[in-house]
DNA sequence: TCCCTCCTTGTTTTT
DNA sequence: CAAGGAGGGA
């Protein structure tokens, strides 16, 4: 996203010869939808309808029937990648370049109207922007300057809160005193204040910052704001359930021209609101843009009946949707098959082992996928699939430039090309090793405060005085004078180059090759990738720019492999063949959202669930496991609740022998159980003998074919009716029953409860 | 200043 | 269990 001019290619042409097609092939709603250009349109997009097409072909309907120049429109999106697939669709669609063209993220829109009026909101225009970590030293600066226990209350915790108060668009000032008063014992309001203040005098802001600056710029600025909302004639938005206040403040600003604002979004999708999105702006929308017209894209063309309706029968149970129904002509179609297996291990395997299966009957691997709640998740499956020897990518994770030796890299690119760059010098002072301690930086701080300097200019300094060690002296002496001769090299030599020299020179490239530890190649290999996307910008500030902005590493999708992902990470994507394992009571719904969100959270982990299933084309297969290694102990499981609320008629559910019983010990209340019911599930209505059918560690199963003895209920721990014991939560107590694992207690404090074994101790 | 050991703490993540 | 941070010792 660099300077873009409102000059463009010709696209004149366009109006004289009307690309007859653009609505070709598009079903009567979704054409319907391409065609109501006037005023606010809501498009309510059900997954597999076909929303990207029809946010494309609306931009190049206004556009190729000349309701508006290329200028005139503006399109948002949150992410870069779905950013580019809407250029580059846009660009196919009229044939034309999209060079220049307000297409991109909320964040990249907001930068370039800030670069434009920078001064309004107390910026330079050459303003940089800082990533999390900058963010996080920055904090952790401010809260010991404060005197505040950085051990208890953590930068993380500063930063969540004050991230969620620009969500909702509120810069300091517009905390209210009782929320102030309320976050972080008080202390989150004063610290904002700090953290504000800095980034100014930084010249900087953070990402929540290019929408606050944005609207403030609109507040204060009538003239400004006046500008856009004239020049945007027409207004469209992706994924309209993820945005947060700020940015549904900023389009309602722009709105007030023209009215026409065309939002796309699904609120059965919506899975970010931890992060600050709110599922309100989409249910309110039609009051919040009075006339606007409501259209419901409800035919998915991407998966088979079963998957379609067992997606639907779990969403139902969420309440406050906007409620739609989605159907496909393409019946019949595999059921969804659900799984149980023993332990996370035996899962991991029966997975892998389907995907095998697959892979010998010449599936592609590249459209199978396993879907995870949370990160951590996928390492089972790695171990499992690098023992078959079947390739995989594990999608997300840490991305290219939030690597520690990119960001290094692109520290030192920082102080060269911004001398001024006070979080590059202090990332790089120190690294490599060059002697420069907490007491050296300790005194260039404090010249650099007392005369207002940045941090170089001030060591600068302090290397002509006397006042450092004669070590610290030179260490610090030859930095700066390598600094200043690469800065002087960029100005005679191409820039790949510099950075190549620069690497070497200032032993960091000797850093990573003297590092004994097993990443350290891919990190030399990172490297040289760095130099070589360099290479791609006319200069290293263009690069700079890019990186700010354009976070994402979008490995290169193209060779054959399993995907694996989180759930959030596989929205928006599709695949024949879907995973979902781990949908145990605990894992999904996850415990912690459960806990501190309540029924809200819950709402959101069947979303996460919906779009799990939703992501597959032809199979989808849910697995759980009935004990599972968690933190290091072995904690037994109950499948996750979103089993129960798959329709019966649209799953297969199977489990091994031994796991379950033969005959259900009561009918299934919705005929949700066609098989036999878990034992594990029935245990509350058992009178205290232990039939916990789960084996404590799993046995290593030999390769193939190794029999599976029935586990036997053992007693695994010590505990007896009465006795006395102790909870880290829930405080003493006295056993009242024993259940297997499972120990009803009646505490002293807290009442009787049901908890696994392992979490007490005899008191 | 650096290195090692002990302790804590475990979702989801884009820009 | 495993990684990352902090604090203490050399």
């Amino acid at each position: 996203m660099r300077l873009m001019t409102d000059s463009l290619k010709p696209i004149d042409g366009l109006s004289t010869r009307p690309p007859p097609s653009l609505l070709d092939g598009l079903n009567e709603t979704q054409a319907e939808a391409v065609r109501a250009t006037e005023g606010p349109v809501l498009v309510l997009a059900g997954a597999g309808t076909g929303k990207t097409r029809v946010l494309t072909t609306r931009l190049a309907h206004i556009l190729a029937s000349g309701r508006a120049r290329p200028w005139q429109v503006l399109a948002v999106t949150f992410t870069n990648k779905a950013a580019r697939e809407m250029r580059e669709r846009v660009a196919r669609l009229l044939d034309c370049s999209v060079e220049g063209w307000w297409v991109g993220t909320f964040h990249a829109a907001c930068a370039r109207m800030l670069r434009g009026h920078a001064e309004r909101v107390g910026l330079k225009p050459s303003f940089g922007i800082l990533d999390t970590d900058d963010q996080l030293r920055l904090l952790k600066q401010l809260i010991e300057a404060r005197n505040i226990d950085a051990k208890k209350l953590p930068p993380r915790l500063f930063s969540s809160v004050m991230q969620r108060w620009k969500d909702r668009g509120l810069t300091p000032e517009r905390v209210t005193e009782a929320e102030g008063a309320d976050a972080v014992d008080g202390l989150a309001l004063p610290l904002y204040r700090d953290y504000q203040e800095r980034l100014s005098a930084l010249n900087a802001c953070d990402f929540g910052d290019l929408l606050l600056h944005a609207l403030t710029l609109f507040r204060d600025h009538p003239d400004v704001a006046e500008r856009y909302r004239n020049q945007f004639r027409y207004l469209l938005v992706d994924e309209y359930q993820d945005t947060n206040v700020a940015q549904y403040l900023w389009l309602r600003a722009l709105a007030q021209g023209h009215h026409n604002l065309c939002c796309v979004g699904d609120d059965d999708q919506s899975i970010y609101s931890w992060r600050g999105a709110e599922v309100g702006n989409i249910l309110r929308f039609e009051r919040d843009f009075p006339g606007a017209k409501v259209i419901r894209l409800e035919c998915n063309y991407r998966s088979t009946s079963h998957i379609l309706a067992a997606a639907s029968g779990l969403i139902a149970h969420n309440r406050g949707r906007l409620g739609k129904t989605l159907w496909t002509t393409a019946a019949g179609g595999e059921k969804v098959c659900v799984r149980a297996t023993w332990d996370g291990e035996d899962e991991a395997r029966v997975v892998c082992g389907e995907i095998e299966s697959r892979r010998a009957s010449g599936h592609a691997l590249g459209e199978i996928a396993v879907l995870v709640r949370a990160g951590f998740q996928t390492r089972e499956f790695e171990e499992r699939l690098i023992i078959l020897g079947i390739p995989y990518r594990v999608i997300g994770g840490a991305r290219f430039y939030e690597r520690q030796e990119i960001r290094d890299a692109i520290g030192y690119f920082r102080i060269v090309v911004r001398g001024d760059d006070d979080l590059a010098f202090e990332r790089i002072v120190n690294t490599p090793k060059r002697g420069l301690g907490a007491a050296t930086l300790r005194a260039v701080h404090q010249l650099a405060r007392g005369d207002g300097l940045p941090l170089s200019i001030a060591a600068a300094r302090l290397v002509e005085s006397d006042e450092l060690k004669p070590q610290a002296r030179g260490s610090l002496g030859r930095l700066l004078a390598d600094i200043g001769r690469w800065r002087e090299m960029l100005t005679r030599l191409p820039h790949p180059e510099v950075a190549r020299a620069l690497l070497d020179e200032s032993g960091y490239t000797a850093m990573w090759q003297a590092d004994r530890s097993p990443e350290a190649e891919g990190r030399l290999d990172n490297l040289k990738e760095l130099v070589v996307a360099l290479a791609e910008f006319e200069s290293l500030p263009a690069f700079l720019e890019h990186v700010s902005l354009v976070m994402d590493n979008d490995e290169a999708a193209g060779d054959d492999k399993v995907g694996l992902m989180t759930l959030h990470a596989a929205k928006g994507l599709e695949f024949d063949t879907v995973f979902l394992p781990g949908w145990e009571e605990g894992i999904f719904p996850n415990q912690r959202a459960l806990d501190e969100g309540g029924e809200a959270s819950l709402e959101e982990e069947r979303r996460l669930a919906y779009v799990g299933l939703t992501r597959a084309r032809r199979r989808a297969i849910v697995t759980y496991a009935a004990s599972r290694m968690v933190f290091g102990t072995w904690q037994n499981a109950l499948p996750s609740r979103f089993v129960k609320e798959l329709p019966a008629i649209d799953i297969d559910h199977t489990a091994p022998t031994g796991l379950f019983r033969a005959t259900p010990s009561r009918a299934p209340a919705d005929g949700a159980w066609p098989m036999a019911e878990p034992v594990h599930l029935a245990a509350a209505d058992t009178s205290g003998a232990p039939r916990w059918p789960i084996r404590r560690p799993t046995p290593p199963l030999i390769e193939g074919r190794a029999e599976r003895v029935a586990a036997r209920p053992e007693p695994s721990h010590p505990f007896t009716t009465g006795q006395r014991v102790f909870h880290q939560k829930f405080g003493y107590g006295a056993v009242r029953r024993v259940d297997g694992d499972r120990l009803e207690i009646d505490f002293e404090k807290a009442g009787n409860k049901t908890v696994i074994h392992s979490f007490v101790e005899t008191a």
